[in-house]
RNA sequence: GGGCGGGUAGCUCAGCAGGGAGAGCAUCGGCCUUACAAGCCGAGGGUCACAGGUUCAAGUCCUGUUCCGCCUACCA
């Protein structure tokens, strides 16, 4: 390998060739051991999905906490996978069927499901590649599908038991229907949208009397199916009416008049007509009333026959033309226009029909007893906390689930019913005959379960569940759970049910709520809106290093992230910077046989790149463990851009071109072992390029992701931070700093040598005159002078660290100009000075504040003071001479 | 209707346990200084949404107001 580095990072060829090799080295692969051991379960991305940015941020995030724990020596397994995507899929090989002219129905049940197959083996893999692309380190020889076999014997185990335990019932309720997928949904399935509609008020006359009811209500072709109309007992417009029957118009049926406190007076009319058949709360008036049923709306969106002359019309046509009847009639008394939520299908947008069918539920409510405890008692954590509350209210308040759906694709219901006796069995076996009448006319439910049923097995079914494997027994419970919080009820409060009902455990440590990647102007991206921007064109173009940075950078908690591809660039400059970096560094180092651990560097600013390494190795350890990406990121970006490249390497410049051969080696040492360190703690975010000048740089020591991860502190050396070289360097930047100041408001040529005279104060903490090579080659300084004594004639002045520093130009020194500069800097310095006087001054101040405080702006005072009074008496002095 | 999050520099956002207001980008001035112009060196820029309160001290804690976003809910 050619250890000197391109003028630029290319990541394309990078990127692909370090993932085969880490994938063919085994390198993701978990271990056998059990202590210390990590594991996180991947969110299963649809197998019908395409890579979004949703699934990139979640998996980088994931990926970033897995190659730290695995890098810091961790058993760590990430178990990767897709899940089955009922609806969807379906819906995509229907599409198909579609094309070539013909449907499923005309294939048939298991010729279709065939074809679902085949689709898969084709097509349905593409986000694992994507996720690769990503640089995600699954164990991908564990790989999981949850239609693989495993996972449906889990499936049916979990079914056949809940229904043994009385947690699973079939019932005819009111549930929501999709006519176009044609299927039950949950509820949590559909999705809620204000819509501009109408609330029509009809008026139903009373049977055998003169004048009538009006009842007002957004969908006027539900009326069909009107068994009464509904009204407040206490309402005292209804109390007495002329009759208690009214008759239902197009149908010509009499209907009764019945009273419930459901009703509310405020709204409408205050008469409520009831349609048990096509509205829940109808439904429940419909049970309470012993109301018929009527389902006037079919499952494919029709009117049925018991519509009437509605019979066959389309739902949203008949409504138009009851409404047109009506006018005719003059029963349409009054159309207010009315904006109001209307479900609709989260898979295919279409408007939801509640409809009144038979169904499988769960009953979660002893599930979610336990799975709220779970939260309560602190065995799950969920982060940010806010979210907690929201987990309690969904827990808290929720409803039975529904779990059948009405297609073909997905783990088939294990009931079978006999057709003689009617008698449901739901075994672990497929029963051939009736285990009641012994009869063999038995069938089994047409039905599928929700997808999710299957995911929120997920943290066990995919470790082997119910056998008790190895990896059971080693990763369950997992750490961690990383994920958005727009699952947060669809899967994570399932898989805690069933994770605490059968494995009695919770499914994992902790849960990482994140952000969801919004637009550039905040929006949710979608495709309809056309703002979605594609992973994998940013990886494309800006390379997957840059693009990862960018999310960690920004996944600070609780908040969304408004990604556009300006910062994707921005941090592309980032690693363009690294690699340069290294490109300097490699120039200096190649062919220098480094011994890192050897010797005590003794140059000031070998010390302090050591010290501050330890330092940003401590706040990565600290930010990540809080899952603060946003601050890790951010400390290894400061410390690689403006600690190592605009100090150190700079600082090192001199003895690296000039120095003698022994401090060259010690400084070539540090240098190396900066770099060491600083990729092994940049890996976990930008694997790639990190992977790369590691080859390079240290081609004798393999994979980065066999390195030893760096320690913030030695346990025999104590704590690696170096406090002296610390204050040295600051010092030295202080002056360096000064002086450029001047260069740059003076407007001196940039590339003009100056004089320097620095007079120290009266106790200096450390020797100026230390590291004056040092100053002159940061600060371009022809001669550097510091002692005691007068001001010199024609200088510029500034205070660094309680040192006055002068640059002198006489000749060249624009007075009047020096003095508005220092008047400026001496005007900045007595703003904050003010206020620490007024502070100090404070007698409750001084009673109440702790002692800390108080030394701390004692400190700053003085410090302020000492710099105001150094830079007034030299404008004295510039002025004098300015006289003069 | 209920809940949650947010309003800090021109833009995007940090600010974790109250103690001298920060970063990146953008802007302005100067530089092709032998790792990097995808760069270097400087500079300017904020009534921390508004109003009260607690405190020696509030961007940070409390109350209210307002605007924005999201989730949730059976007023047809």
């Amino acid at each position: 390998m050619d250890a000197q580095l391109d003028k630029g990072y290319e990541p394309k060829d990078v990127e692909a060739r370090w993932y085969a090799y880490w994938e063919n080295q085994g390198l993701f692969r978990a271990g056998e051991s059990r202590i210390p051991r990590y594991s996180i379960v991947i969110p299963p991305p649809n197998v019908t999905g395409v890579l979004h940015m949703g699934h990139a941020l979640n998996n980088t995030l994931q990926d970033i906490l897995c190659r730290h724990r695995r890098a810091k020596g961790d058993n760590v397994l990430w178990m990767p996978g897709t899940d089955h995507a009922g609806i969807a899929t379906q819906n995509v090989v229907e599409r198909q069927l579609a094309a070539e002219g013909t449907d499923r129905h005309a294939v048939g049940r298991d010729a279709f499901i065939e074809r679902v197959w085949q689709w898969r083996k084709q097509s349905g893999g593409a986000i694992i590649h994507q996720l690769k692309r990503l640089g995600a380190s699954c164990d991908w020889e564990r790989e999981r599908f949850t239609m693989d076999e495993g996972l449906s014997l889990a499936v049916r185990k979990v079914f056949v038991e809940l229904y043994k335990a009385g947690l699973i019932y079939q019932g005819d309720y009111i549930i929501n229907w999709c006519p176009r997928c044609h299927t039950a949904l949950a509820d949590l399935e559909v999705e809620h949208e204000d819509t501009q509609g109408a609330l029509y008020h009809i008026e139903y006359p009373f049977a055998g009397a003169a004048g009538g009811l009006v009842v007002a209500t957004t969908r006027p072709e539900t009326m069909l199916g009107d068994t009464a109309v509904a009204v407040n007992p206490e309402d005292a417009r209804y109390l007495s009416l002329p009759a208690d029957r009214v008759l239902l118009p197009l149908m010509d049926r009499e209907i009764p008049v019945i009273r419930d406190g459901y009703v509310e007076t405020g709204f409408g009319t205050g008469a409520l007509k009831v349609t048990p058949a096509h509205d829940p709360n109808d439904f429940e008036l419909g049970v309470r009333h012993r109301l018929p049923m009527p389902k006037v709306i079919g499952d494919d969106g029709r009117m049925t026959e018991l519509a009437g002359p509605y019979a066959g019309l389309d739902r949203f046509e008949a409504r138009k033309r009851i409404v047109q009847d009506l006018e005719a009639l003059e029963l349409l008394k009054k159309v207010k226009p009315l904006l109001h939520g209307v479900g609709h299908c989260y898979r295919c947008k279409t408007t939801i029909e509640p409809n009144l069918s038979k169904q499988w539920f769960v009953k979660v409510k002893p599930l979610a007893e336990k799975a709220i405890a779970a939260v309560r008692d602190g065995s799950t954590r969920i982060i940010p906390d806010h979210w907690t509350k929201t987990y309690y209210d969904w827990m808290e308040n929720i409803r039975d689930w529904c779990v059948s759906r009405q297609i073909w694709w997905g783990h088939r219901i294990p009931a079978w019913k006999c057709q003689d006796c009617g008698a449901v069995m739901v075994e672990m076996e497929d029963p051939e005959r009736c285990n009641v009448c012994g009869s063999t006319d038995i069938i089994q439910d047409p039905d599928v379960l929700d997808t999710w049923f299957s995911s929120a097995l997920w943290p066990f079914s995919t470790m082997g569940w119910p056998e008790k494997t190895e990896l059971l027994k080693t990763h369950y419970p997992t750490s961690c759970l990383v994920t958005g919080f727009d699952i947060l009820f669809f899967w994570v409060a399932r898989m805690m049910m069933m994770g605490l009902w059968f494995m009695e455990d919770v499914p994992f440590k902790e849960v990482y709520i994140h952000a969801l990647v919004r637009d550039a102007e905040g929006k949710k991206m979608s495709k309809s809106k056309g703002n979605v921007i594609d992973p994998l064109e940013v990886i494309d173009k800006y390379g997957c290093d840059a693009f990862r940075f960018t999310l960690a950078a920004h996944a600070a908690m609780g908040r969304d992230i408004k990604l556009s591809t300006e910062r994707v660039e921005g941090y592309r400059h980032f690693i363009n910077k690294l690699w340069n970096a290294a490109r300097f560094a490699l120039s200096h180092l190649d062919g220098h046989t480094v011994n890192m651990g050897q010797g005590t560097p003794e140059a000031v600013f070998d010390r302090w790149i050591l010290s501050r390494l330890s330092t940003v190795t401590a706040t990565v350890e600290k930010e990540l463990a809080a899952y603060r990406f946003n601050e890790a990121a951010g400390a290894l970006y400061q410390f690689v851009w403006h600690e190592v490249c605009d100090w150190y390497l700079e600082a090192a410049k001199p003895v690296l071109y000039n120095g003698g051969e022994r401090e060259k080696a010690m400084t070539k040492n540090v240098l190396a072992r900066a770099f060491h360190d600083l990729l092994i703690l940049l890996h976990p975010f930008v694997p790639f390029v990190t992977e790369e000048i590691w080859g390079r740089m240290f081609p004798e020591k393999g994979s980065i992701m066999r390195a030893a991860y760096p320690r913030a502190v030695d346990e025999a050396a104590g704590v690696l931070q170096d406090a002296d070289a610390e204050a040295e360097m600051r010092l030295v930047m202080g002056v360096v700093t000064a002086v450029r100041n001047i260069r740059g408001e003076m407007n001196l040529p940039p590339g003009a040598w100056l004089p320097v005279v620095v007079r120290p104060p009266e106790n200096p903490g450390h020797d100026a005159a230390a590291h004056a090579d040092l100053v002159k080659s940061l600060a371009r300084v022809s001669a550097y002078t510091v002692g005691p004594g007068e001001r010199p004639r024609g200088a510029a002045t500034a205070v660094a660290e309680e040192h006055t520093v002068y640059v002198l130009l006489e000749g060249v020194i624009d007075l009047a100009k020096e003095i508005a500069r220092l008047e400026k800097e001496t005007a900045k310095v007595e703003k904050e000075l003010v206020s620490l006087d007024k502070k100090l001054a404070n007698e409750d101040f001084l009673k109440k504040a702790p002692e800390d405080v108080i030394a701390k702006v004692k400190g700053q005072q003085a410090e302020l003071r000492e710099k105001k009074e150094r830079l007034e008496a030299n404008i004295q002095k510039v002025r004098e001479i300015h006289a003069g």
